[in-house]
DNA sequence: GTCTATAAGCAGATAGAC
DNA sequence: GTCTATCTGCTTATAGAC
């Protein structure tokens, strides 16, 4: 009789993305992504065919959509202040660790860079337009919103660095909370 | 009789950054690192008998003489708000590639982390100190001074991840050109 | 200071039992 | 769906010649 699943497949994904945040592709050993998903070698090659590179394929595109769901559908369901104020409430959530990092930014090293450069590239353009939209929302002009989202995702990637090395989340929380107040400047006028 | 040496130290070490930077500490092969100075793997040895660790330290300590003498250099100089642009100006020079990237970022990955986090840390810690006393020197308070330099040292990190996610040095010259109007604003003021 | 050759172990990946 | 056992090639590291 076949031995019942370990774990649910969101579950598996959920313990190789921590490992290829961590260490980056080319340093997210077989071992070591099968000892923090407790599934041998083999297991793993079960659910993921091609291996290492469909683990982080797979991993990608779920970080992909829980970005879509957390903190993008915001800014397209009602496209005003409003809007950007809980997108940026639930970017402080989509980093969730005690030490934030984005698996994006450890993902595009070296190799992974030539796989996932693409995605990531089209993830955060996407990203950038829907900022813009709601923020020219407020009144800005075209141009304005352009580099104030610009502006917004350079900051919100250099707190995850700046996190990074100070292992701890005061960078990004107070990055967000400056951001918060560009938009109620806006908002109150 | 002996062969003679095919490279100074400081060109075998510009190589070796170039890897470590693109790849991360456990992305850089000994293979990569050979190919890319053009020694054999032995010859590295020779020269770092501690081997991968060995390099990656010393690629450290180089870049951090070179960010020393470039761009902190002005700010202790000087002490004011042309000495901010002047470093401004050196650190387009500092991240001076097609596609800029932070070699102290790549190494703090993974296994990079324990082994150089401190250090990056500290140098981190420096900069940031270093431009916060320039600051201040303008006329801020202290507390504007320390959320200024943690300002720039951020928007300086993040241009730097988009640059590699744009393939492209503009975000991070656009990045230090607004920076430099900040502190125009104070200058002309 | 450079190299070729080699050792020992880990990497990614597969076969086949249960 | 899980595992143990195994394979091949690469990775780190060393020995020793020139």
């Amino acid at each position: 009789m076949p031995r019942p699943p370990k774990q649910t497949k969101a579950e598996t994904l959920q313990k190789l993305k921590q490992v290829f945040r961590d260490h980056g592709y080319e340093g997210a050993s077989m071992q070591a992504l099968s000892e923090a998903t407790g599934l041998s070698k083999a297991s793993l090659y079960h659910h993921f065919p091609d291996g290492k590179q469909e683990m982080a394929s797979q991993v990608l595109l779920e970080e992909g959509r829980k970005l879509q769901s957390l903190v993008l559908a915001p800014l397209s369901e009602k496209r005003n202040g409003e809007a950007l104020l809980d997108s940026l409430v639930a970017t402080a959530e989509f980093y969730d660790s005690d030490t934030p990092q984005c698996l994006m930014n450890s993902l595009t090293l070296g190799e992974g860079g030539r796989l996932f450069g693409d995605t990531v590239k089209e993830t955060v353009a996407a990203w950038r337009t829907a900022l813009a939209a709601n923020y020219q929302a407020l009144g800005a002009s075209s141009e304005e919103a352009d580099a104030w989202s610009a502006y917004a995702l350079e900051r919100i990637q250099g707190a995850l660095v700046m996190s990074r090395v100070e292992a701890s989340r005061a960078p990004l929380e107070q990055c967000l909370s400056e951001l918060e107040g560009d938009v109620r400047y806006y908002l109150d006028a």
